[in-house]
DNA sequence: TGTACATCAGTGAACGCGCGTTCACTGATGTAC
DNA sequence: TGTACATCAGTGAACGCGCGTTCACTGATGTAC
């Protein structure tokens, strides 16, 4: 007899708590993060209204939640991605950066809410972010031939973030259309990020 | 008889209209984007909750006022900004996003909402929104000797725009502090735009 | 192996709430004569 | 200047709605003996 993840019959759920996640997800990247409601999400989940408060204090938790393991999928996608480039190369760093950019714009409200100040609060979330930045730090490191990650590699590694940050918003908001630019993202990012490390 | 801009008492407001998007506009400060209800922005304005509507069409177009608003303070500033700097300078372009900056610290939702692909919707910010990067536009041809923008001003406009919209929102977001970057925004500015235009 | 029992995930009904919008209305203001 | 009237900004009561959360409960599951 085979364990399976999510049962959708019978009494018990099987991982309710992570359905009702996923729900929440969903719906925020349908109706943007306040176009999520708990008995919404319950709807989706197949369960009553008063279900999530067995896995959830209130309705602030379930987005929190759904912030933290989308911080997880990004530190994820940039230690996988790292694994096909040489380390510390301008290659590397654009390829983190277009990996930012696409993980914006493939769940553009969860990322929203992810570096939003108020919505994206938490220890683990922030500390799940930190040690997203901290992966690029360490490129940044390695290039500048530095073994430690001291004031000038946070310096330099600074406004790459904000860079690609800015891009990403940019993205997701439709603005590079209105901007007439024709370079795609990947130029775009190698150009920038080889400039501002010049 | 000296006319007041706004009257308190008696039946007729005044200009119930730019009371109302004061109000709206403080609320959404207050709460984020979504903590805005018409029937507090009446309470702030001293009024029935049905006033709005000899006004504005519904909750919505309320809330596009403030963005419109918004985007005019912002190409004013723009304007304003530039009288006190040679055209076409690295001095002006910083500046210019030294005031890009401080709008947003200023009025941090307010600048989220204007930016924002769904919210800020309309034809008239749209255009309100190409202005404010038209001004930046023309500083950077000066810059490069061109008396038209041509696709390579736009080329070279495009990064600077990216890199103080991600300034922007890294501040709001309380992010900068994360980073340990002792160094002022202003020449973080200053050396991204150096280097964005070398 | 079979039974008694503790655990606790999920139920369903109910709560109080504030919301956006509508309606027929009222009364202040401006204008035509 | 004074009066009649049109205009329309603001009223206040009501509507239907979906929400987040609580409560005492039920019934499936796992465990101790």
């Amino acid at each position: 007899m085979t364990m399976t993840i999510q049962k959708k019959d019978g009494y018990h759920h099987g991982d309710l708590r992570q359905a009702l996640v996923d729900a929440t997800r969903s719906l925020i990247e349908e109706n943007g993060p306040h176009g999520f409601s708990v008995s919404e999400a319950c709807r989706r989940a197949g369960v009553s209204t008063a279900a999530p408060y067995r896995h959830f204090a209130d309705r602030n938790a379930m987005m929190r939640e759904v912030c933290l393991q989308g911080m997880n999928r990004m530190a994820e996608q940039f230690l996988e991605t790292l694994k096909n480039f040489q380390p510390g190369t301008i290659e590397a760093l654009t390829a983190i950066g277009l990996n930012y950019i696409s993980f914006a714009e493939r769940e553009p409200q969860v990322f929203r809410m992810m570096f939003a100040a108020d919505e994206g609060e938490g220890e683990e979330i922030r500390d799940q972010g930190l040690n997203c930045y901290g992966i690029v730090l360490g490129q940044v490191a390695q290039r500048m031939g530095r073994t430690e990650i001291d004031i000038e590699v946070e310096r330099a590694t600074f406004p790459l973030w904000t860079f690609v940050h800015g891009l990403a918003f940019l993205r997701i908001d439709g603005k590079m259309d209105a901007t007439k630019t024709d370079l795609d993202v990947a130029s775009i990012i190698e150009n920038a990020t080889r400039r501002l490390l010049s």
